[in-house]
DNA sequence: CGCTTGACTGGTA
DNA sequence: TTACCAGCCAAGC
């Protein structure tokens, strides 16, 4: 699947807001998800990244938050992860926060979704076999961002 | 300005 | 085996 290079120039940064990403720490992941941004990176934060990753998620696959977390070089942020979905919905395109499960498979974010089983429809409208709010063959299914992206 | 919560994860008891 | 604890970073009160 050639993946376009890309190679925005990513040097500018916004300066004078200090909102989210102050500390700097930035992973190459960052970079190639601006790539793959449609609005060129305009946006860096980590939420808007968190939003990226999500809709890089194949239709019919799933990943966990700590993956996307893993992917971002913030393996130990998987709460980030998860709070940045909360304000997936506040984003200009949509998310498809459905296929984010934890890492046992288990859709614990099914409760934020409107109604909650509305997740479990899309994953099993998606070819996606959920027993007992869980992804069946989680395991087969799993999609690895640090390992596609 | 500071403490609590939160869609997580992995390790220890 | 299951249950609880500590780590992580950001937003809300």
């Amino acid at each position: 699947m050639a993946t376009s290079k890309g190679k925005a120039t990513a040097g500018k940064k916004a300066a004078g807001k200090k909102s989210a990403v102050s500390k700097g720490r930035v992973s190459s992941a960052r970079e190639r998800l601006v790539a793959v941004k449609p609005s060129g990176g305009k946006e860096d934060s980590f939420f808007d990244l968190v939003h990226e990753v999500a809709r890089q998620i194949p239709k019919g696959r799933v990943t966990s938050y700590g993956a996307i977390g893993a992917a971002l070089g913030t393996r130990s942020s998987a709460r980030m992860v998860g709070w940045a979905m909360n304000t997936c919905h506040l984003s200009l395109q949509p998310v498809p926060a459905h296929r984010v499960v934890n890492s046992l498979g288990l859709l614990t974010g099914r409760h934020h979704f409107n109604p909650p089983e509305k997740m479990q429809l899309l994953l099993e409208k998606e070819g996606i076999k959920v027993k007992d709010n869980k992804v069946v063959d989680f395991k087969k299914l799993f999609w690895d961002p640090s390992q596609e992206l």
